[in-house]
DNA sequence: TTATTTTTGGACAATATTTGCTTAAACATA
DNA sequence: TATGTTTAAGCAAATATTGTCCAAAAATAA
């Protein structure tokens, strides 16, 4: 068992297909993409988009906004992962995203 | 007076250039780039980068991290905006750069 | 073992995005 | 006015991403 933040979405999604017994030739047919393609996104050597996304949620009757959050939260950390004050810019960025929810309510 | 939230990366190296009277054309050229493409950075239409940060901290005497953090921030908040989920997906996030650096302190 | 299925990695063209630059117009100020 | 500043649009070059195919590697079944 893992926690969400200890695992990649693309672990994350393996694991639900390998949890189904379902090779990777069934779940990319059903996504209407390449196998090589799904194999990469298992591997987080290529992005998943939309689509797929929703596809996944389908397929493993996962709520899509689980999935998202997984996904961009790794997008996220990637993009953070060799800066210094990683944390910090995530705080500022909760601070930032929190004013601008605000003014849109106005 | 801004809180950080509250400013933009661009709006914010605007007000530092406007503090201290400098025209574009003279920043752009310290920083050895066009004067329209600062122009742009300004108005968060194009990105920095890494010297161009570099440049502006030495250029207004800010700490480079600070200007980092202000730069990074505005850009996943960018990201997450239209997202139902920002601000758990920052959660996570946070979470998932944490135990990353746990494992790399073993 | 061999045969079959599954998974992976490399390659490739097609697309999309970003960058650096130029130019001219808009704007502001003296 | 005229002079300096800022912006918008456009463009080609560079870079990154996408979708696909294929063959090899790995796993599994016979």
């Amino acid at each position: 068992m893992s926690k969400i933040a200890n695992i990649t979405f693309g672990e994350y999604i393996r694991q639900l297909r390998e949890e189904e017994n379902l090779p990777l030739r069934k779940v990319a047919a059903e996504l209407d993409i390449d196998t090589s393609t799904l194999s990469k996104i298992e591997k987080n050597e290529r992005n998943a988009n939309e689509q797929i996304i929703e596809g996944l949620s389908k397929i493993f009757n996962i709520e899509i906004s689980v999935l998202k959050v997984h996904y961009l939260s790794d997008k996220i950390t990637y993009q953070l992962l060799d800066e210094e004050n990683g944390i910090e810019i995530l705080k500022v960025a909760e601070q930032k995203i929190k004013y601008h929810k605000q003014q849109s309510e106005k």
